[in-house]
DNA sequence: ATGTCAAGACGGACCGTCTCGTCTCGTAGT
DNA sequence: ACTACGAGACGAGACGGTCCGTCTTGACAT
């Protein structure tokens, strides 16, 4: 019968927690994801291995805690996406500023190892719907709502399912890279999706 | 200048080559495709370890050859898909089927390990989509042709763009869990793609 | 006192390279 | 035709590294 003690968080240093994002989001930016390991992030970070082991059940973990600590510290009103009563236009504003944000090198590699790793790990995916997605997602259908109350949505379609046909396409093509992210490419799936889910 | 001298494939062994996708298919269904290891590959192979450095990359290499070995050996006809006349019906069919597949254990740990390798390394991503998904896609294609022809699609369709709004949304939910896999499920796509292409 | 901390030793797993000696070829000399 | 030779792939495994995850130590905080 194994004990499995489990470490006091009120006893947790705020220090050390905040040098290993820091080391961690610096060494996946110098060397990227796969060749970072937990001994390269203790030591940068100043902190013994064991403290890391104690806290975090993984390197994916860390890493993703790490860009947690970054979005929930730059995010606070930007939750509300744009509502002119124009689904269009709003959509495709929305979807262009997603293409353009996948173009970016520096977005590129950590998404793409946090993507690879979600696929293995079920709770990291769990994790990532809760904390990233989640209120994304939340966001778009708030506004996917309001559409659907001016009658610019079928008033049965399943939100959810909205946003699986709108962005699972950009998503899948970027991804793989099995095609080029235009605006015009952007523009084409909200086109889509809305005839799709028209009243 | 380095030479890089290369082997020379005609003095390849082919019994070293098929000893190596079996243990590869072995291991990987025994430990799982991260607890493999190209020295315990190599062990059980009864191979040198530089035999298969000498003729793969990387161990994601080596792993997509030998399932690739084993598609190539049972895939002949098969690339017909059925054309009854009446896309809806086809492809809802064809879409459970996937969805039927994706249930499947045994297909489950090796596409995902593939997929979470083929995200961050673009030759892979290549390697795959011109031996595995490109000739399906190709089938699929063709009959989306037959139903453009048949005036059941826009003629002005593109349909690597159908193809993507039908099977993005399933793959995309499949790899990150978001959601139920079901035949309802594959339908309403089929549905809804249909609409937004409709002539 | 108790528990976290930094530092780092430790045994073990694999990595990727390399060095052996063996075996199988194609080729050139007889 | 027969044989000697060299090139190159082969199995085996030694080698120096890196990193893993655990464990120990002594300092420090509560």
């Amino acid at each position: 019968m194994s004990i499995a003690r489990k470490p006091n968080p009120a006893r947790r240093s705020e220090q050390s927690r905040q040098a290993i994002f820091k080391a961690t989001r610096e060494l996946i930016s110098e060397v990227g994801y796969a060749n970072v390991s937990i001994e390269a992030i203790a030591a940068r970070a100043g902190a013994g291995k064991q403290t890391i082991y104690r806290w975090w059940r993984s390197k994916a973990a860390v890493v993703f805690d790490s860009f947690l600590a970054l979005s929930e510290a730059g995010r606070q009103e930007e939750m509300m996406l744009p509502d002119t009563g124009d689904i269009e236009a709003d959509l495709k504003l929305v979807m262009r500023a997603t293409v353009t944000e996948f173009a970016d090198p520096d977005f590129e590699a950590p998404i793409r190892a946090l993507n690879a790793e979600i696929i293995n790990d079920p709770d990291l995916a769990a994790q990532y719907r809760e904390k990233l997605a989640g209120p994304v997602e939340e966001a778009k259908k708030a506004r996917l709502c309001s559409a659907q109350r001016a009658g610019q949505i079928a008033a049965d379609a399943d939100l959810d399912l909205v946003l699986e046909l709108l962005y699972a396409p950009l998503y899948q093509r970027w991804l793989h890279r099995s095609g080029p992210l235009t605006p015009e490419y952007a523009d084409a799936l909200v086109d889509l999706t809305l005839k799709a889910f028209r009243p």
